[in-house]
RNA sequence: GUCCGAAUAGUGUAGAGGCCUAUCAUGGAGCCCUGUCGAGGCUCCGACCCGGGUUCGAAUCCCGGUUCGGGCGCCA
C-alpha cells in the first residue's frame, strides 16, 4: 500500500488507454510513501471473475475491495436509513430488543448459548422480536420499529437463508393487519422512490435499473392464490396446505402478468397455517388476520393483526400444541388492557436482494453465517 | 434433513480407461524490452479432495466418506 502525491492531467497523445475507464487521464506522481506492505492475493480481485463464494468468503476483507460487493454493502446502509426515517416520520420509535433471552416452546429452532453466571442454564439467541415488541403495545410505547439480528438454527441451505439475518419489524396499536399493510406497501414504495432520487450513482455502477412499485400492492386472497396454482396444473393443492416456493412462483408470474408489478400481498390465510399470534377473523376464524407480502421472486415479510384477547391467545397456542405456561412473561402483559394491534416483519436481507438483482442471500451481507461458517 | 450435481497448481479451468512426465489463462520467481497503466517476448515454479475397489493400466469407472454448489422442505 502506497500513499501517492501528485497532478492529475490528460495522458500526452499517443498514450491513452481507450480500455480503460480512466484511459484519458494520468497521476503524473511527484513523490511517494510506503505505508505498508501486502502479500500476493490469494485471488484476483479487481477483475473479479468467477472465484468461488467459499474463496471469497474466506478473504472477505478482500472480497469487499471488488467494487461490486462494496457498493452492494453502501447501499445496505442507505437503505436501512430511509427506513429509518421513514418510520420516525410516521411516530415510529426505535427500539432494540434482548439478543440473550429465554426459550419459549415455540423456540426449537433456538440457538443456545451456555451461560457462565448460571452453570448448566442456557440463553436463547432470539428468532423474531416478536413477543417483546408486542408486550410493549401494553407499555404504551403505541409505535415501534427494530432493525436488527435474529437468529434461527434451521439446516436450510438455499441461497434466500442465513443463520442470522436482519429482520426489519414494526408494531403498531390499534392497527388491524389492512393498517400496517398500508405502512409496509408505502415503506417499500418509499425506499424505491428516495434510492432512485439519492443513489442513481451507485445503481449506474451496479447496473440496476429500478422502477418505483405502484401502490396499492395486489392483495390476493389465500383463496385465490390456490385456484390461480391449481388452474395451473401441475401440483394440485387443497385448501388448508401451505404454499410452496414453487407455487409462490406460479403466483408471482401470474401477479406480474396480470399488473405489471412484483410486489403482491397474501391476505386471509387460513388461521391453522399461521403463527398462534395471528387474529382470527371474527365472523370466520377459520381464517386469520395474517398475510405476506411477497416479491414475484420469494417472500419478503409476514405480519399480522395479532390476537389481544388473552383467553383466545392461550386457546391458539394450545391448540397449535404449545404449552401456555412457557409463555408465561408474555401472556401476563396480556392482562393489563393490552390494546388491539398490528406488525410485521421485513427480511432486509431480501429487500435486498429483490432491489439490487442479486440472487445469493451471501452477497448483500458482511459476514453470512450459514450452518458451518463462524470465521471471519 | 432430503434430492440432484461438482471437487484438477494461489485463482479460474481443459480432461469421456493407455496420447497425462496433466491443458490453457491468471498468478509467483527471474531475465529481456519498454511511457506506464489489464503492452510485448523468453525461462522456470506450482494441482488430480480422502479411503477402498475394478483393471495389465484410473484424474477418468464403481463404492464409502468429506467439502462445496443448486433444488425442495421451512421460512424472513
Amino acid at each position: 500500500m502506497i500513499a501517492i502525491r501528485g497532478v492529475v492531467r490528460r495522458r500526452p497523445v499517443g498514450t491513452e488507454n481507450p480500455n480503460i475507464t480512466t484511459g484519458d487521464i494520468e497521476v503524473y506522481v511527484h513523490d511517494f510513501e510506503m505505508l505498508n506492505l501486502s502479500l500476493t492475493p490469494p485471488f484476483d480481485i479487481q477483475h473479479g471473475g468467477s472465484v468461488n463464494l467459499e474463496t471469497r468468503l474466506k478473504y472477505r476483507y478482500l472480497d469487499l475491495r471488488n467494487r461490486e460487493l462494496q457498493q452492494n454493502m453502501i447501499f445496505r446502509s442507505r437503505i436501512t436509513n430511509l427506513i429509518r426515517s421513514f418510520l420516525i416520520d410516521r411516530e415510529f420509535v426505535e427500539i432494540e430488543t434482548p439478543i440473550l433471552t429465554r426459550s419459549t416452546p415455540e423456540g426449537a429452532r433456538d440457538f443456545l448459548v451456555p451461560s457462565r453466571v448460571n452453570p448448566g442454564k442456557c440463553y436463547a439467541l432470539p428468532q423474531s422480536p416478536q413477543l417483546f415488541k408486542q408486550i410493549l403495545m401494553s407499555g404504551g410505547l403505541d409505535r415501534v420499529f427494530e432493525i436488527g439480528p435474529i437468529f434461527r438454527a434451521e439446516e436450510h441451505d438455499t441461497r434466500r437463508h442465513l443463520n442470522e439475518a436482519t429482520s426489519i419489524d414494526i408494531e403498531a396499536s390499534f392497527c388491524d393487519h389492512f393498517d400496517v399493510m398500508v405502512i409496509l406497501e408505502d415503506m417499500v414504495a418509499y425506499v424505491y422512490e428516495q434510492v432512485i432520487e439519492k443513489a442513481s450513482a451507485s445503481l449506474a455502477t451496479l447496473g440496476v435499473e429500478l422502477q418505483v412499485p405502484k401502490t396499492p400492492f395486489m392483495r390476493v386472497t389465500y383463496d385465490e392464490a390456490i385456484e390461480i396454482v391449481n388452474s395451473k396444473g401441475g401440483e394440485m393443492l387443497a385448501w388448508g396446505d401451505d404454499l410452496g416456493t414453487s407455487a409462490e412462483h406460479i403466483i408471482g408470474e401470474h401477479v406480474f402478468k396480470e399488473t405489471g408489478e412484483s410486489h403482491y400481498f397474501i391476505i386471509d390465510w387460513p388461521t391453522e397455517i399461521k403463527p398462534f399470534y395471528a387474529m382470527p377473523y371474527e365472523d370466520n376464524p377459520v381464517l386469520s388476520k395474517g398475510f405476506d407480502m411477497m416479491h414475484r421472486t420469494m417472500e419478503l415479510s409476514s405480519g399480522a393483526q395479532r390476537i389481544h384477547v388473552p383467553e383466545l391467545l392461550i386457546e391458539r397456542i394450545e391448540s397449535q400444541g404449545l404449552d401456555p405456561e412457557g409463555f408465561e412473561f408474555y401472556l401476563k402483559a396480556f392482562k393489563y388492557g393490552m390494546p388491539p394491534h398490528a406488525g410485521w416483519g421485513v427480511g432486509c436481507e431480501r429487500l435486498l436482494m429483490t432491489m439490487l438483482g442479486v440472487d445469493n442471500i451471501r452477497d448483500v451481507v458482511l459476514f453470512p453465517r450459514d450452518r458451518k461458517r463462524l470465521s471471519p
